[in-house]
DNA sequence: CAGATCATGTAATGCGTTACATGATTTC
DNA sequence: GAAATCATGTAACGCATTACATGATCTG
């Protein structure tokens, strides 16, 4: 049911379906993503329904744009969606489900190697977030000057980036205890 | 994808689609749900694809039960999920997504008493989390001595604890800068 | 005897992904 | 002329939620 809204909220500058694709590429990747396959039919029913109003523009190459334009109604359901509260979307973490059945494969080495992996794509995505974020410090003029939506994509970011922290913490500290149990498992051995 | 892998996790001890319901409320809550009436069909359609085997059993109290168990096609199919690397969902998260789009309600106050919910719900999930490690800590034996299983399920919750803390920690840096902002605001007004 | 819990399921609808289809323009 | 980018879409399938339907047993 957020798509709808996460469109709406895109669209409060007029843009066409490809442009908002890319946006979830570019700025909107950390808390939510859509195909253009799903883009293009959400549009028209977000249309069908008046929330949205579409105009044929001339593209500078390739088909004509179709340029969407948020309407009343669409500002209205979208305030409406902003001022019911926080929403929580029930959690699907795969990598944790299989951290928790991991003993299956009985080799601890396995379950070590499997974390190792995860704190290594973790590296990456919080390298990613952090490469945003100097581009915005750069860029930036005086922070306290910073408009009250740049202050809120700004605030997301550094959302995604203390969850991928935090993540990364947690991979070490695992790895640690994970190691300090193969060590006393070994001694024991011998 | 995966509540087919994780009900095939979930069985290598025999059980019904009833138990793994409640399972999902009590210990799985953190990485992933799934509803009764998802997990009866895709139960059938595990078995119906050799992964598991079902027969009848008396209840207690209630209709007959239909318990389910791994067979070796399953358990083959568990292992190499576990083997395959680990896996992210793409992001949904809706709050999150609030928040951006937040500026639109023009009112600073109302992002503020947004992250405060946020921050009062954050607070609730880690209280029960927090509980549930309590709970291990207690009943738990020697902490080197624990079983491999036991390890990953405890490691999954402080998983779930290390990412509710960073969020909270997120609300509360952030509300600071948007106070800081208000009072900004209200002394240049003044 | 009312309400909670145990227990299984179906049906309708909606959300999301993958695959497919088309075609113009720009860059190398 | 090949590959990348711009641009729009449809179709099939699968995953997830909500609502509905049924009925036994236990607890207060």
């Amino acid at each position: 049911m957020s798509l709808d809204h996460i469109l709406l909220g895109m669209l409060r500058e007029p843009a066409a379906g490809y442009d908002l694709g890319r946006r979830f590429e570019e700025s909107a990747r950390m808390f939510w993503f859509a195909e253009l396959s799903q883009i293009y039919p959400t549009l028209k029913r977000l249309e069908k329904r008046g929330m949205l109003r579409s105009r044929e523009a001339p593209s500078s190459r390739g088909p004509a744009r179709r340029v969407y334009e948020l309407m009343d109604a669409g500002r209205e359901e979208l305030r409406r969606w902003l001022e019911s509260g926080p929403q929580f979307a029930t959690a699907r973490i795969p990598h944790i489900a299989q951290l928790f059945f991991m003993d299956e494969l009985g080799d601890p080495e396995a379950t070590i190697g499997f974390v190792e992996s995860l704190a290594a794509q973790l590296r990456a995505r919080l390298a990613r977030y952090e490469a945003i974020e100097e581009r915005i410090r750069g860029c930036g003029d005086d922070w306290a000057a910073i408009s009250d939506r740049d202050f809120n994509e700004y605030s997301a970011l550094r959302a995604g980036i203390a969850v991928a922290e935090a993540r990364l913490g947690w991979c070490a500290e695992t790895l640690e205890r994970l190691r300090a149990r193969q060590r006393a498992r070994q001694t024991a051995t011998a």
